[in-house]
DNA sequence: ATACGTGCAAAGTATTTGCAAACGG
DNA sequence: CCGTTTGCAAATACTTTGCACGTAT
């Protein structure tokens, strides 16, 4: 199911950009075949390290213009974790989507779906006047294992 | 009252520093009364800035250092904007903290306070097994006056 | 006196940009 | 062909570190 998941999105961010009237290139198909295959959100330099690891020559300039690019069409989600670290992973069309919890002891990244959060956020933002884009929520924690 | 309050942080702040066992030396009473005397979040260069222009001589660098200082002591709390923007804010004690909401055309930064979203995370982080240490929500959009 | 705090300059990271070559349509 | 995409290297931006000197206690 996750499988047919990524799948559709690799499918949906060809088609997003074929209609933006990019070309296919070399790098951009690697990042978007690597990001597909990720279950979860990675760093650039993450992406750039798999994509040389599997033999492709990639530049990691490349990893970050195709990032941004597909930032942009809103088909992978930046998520800032604090002290400098971003990472990217694969948006979801139909709005479904998730929210992260890290450990700040063992690194551990666990996700979440919450509507109650989302009804919430969306409220306070028609309070303020605001038309939501995006948002980012991180919570950082210590998790079960850690503690113990 | 946001004096007020303002001024007891800068208090609170100094009391916590020299339990912690610091001593008071000029660049860190100087990021302290000038983090005292904002209302919203600012940037590190920001308050270098503000401080060159008040006339002192501070480094980039103890501003660093003491705003990681001000942080590992929950005195002010770091809220990453995206992009690589990291500003930073006095943090209240008791619990009291805000999140903040950005407009993508013209910057302007609105903050709000949300009981059912802080229900919403803690209730999260319980059902993952978490310990909440800090969690940072920030909404991005277009305000009002951008829309218009 | 002595350990802590500070400013400056240098070193690190993370990310972006300039550019000529390669490539897709 | 011609404009897009790419890899590399250089540039930029932000943050941290090394170090000698000043300062609080």
């Amino acid at each position: 199911m996750a499988k047919t998941l990524e799948t559709a999105w690799e499918g949906h961010a060809r088609e997003q950009l074929r209609r933006a009237g990019a070309r296919s290139g070399g790098a951009r198909d690697a990042v978007i075949g690597y990001l597909a295959a990720q279950d979860c959100c990675l760093t650039a330099q993450e992406l750039f390290d798999g994509l040389r690891a599997e033999g492709r020559t990639v530049g990691i300039a490349s990893v970050y213009r195709v990032l941004e690019e597909l930032a942009d069409l809103r088909l992978v989600h930046r998520v800032d974790f604090g002290k400098g670290v971003t990472r990217f992973e694969a948006a979801h069309p139909g709005g479904q989507h998730h929210h992260h919890l890290v450990c700040g002891e063992c690194g551990k990244v666990d996700t979440f779906d919450d509507s109650a959060l989302e009804q919430a956020l969306s409220r306070v933002a028609g309070v303020h006047g605001f038309v939501l884009d995006d948002h980012d929520v991180v919570l950082h924690g210590a998790c079960s294992s850690c503690r113990a």
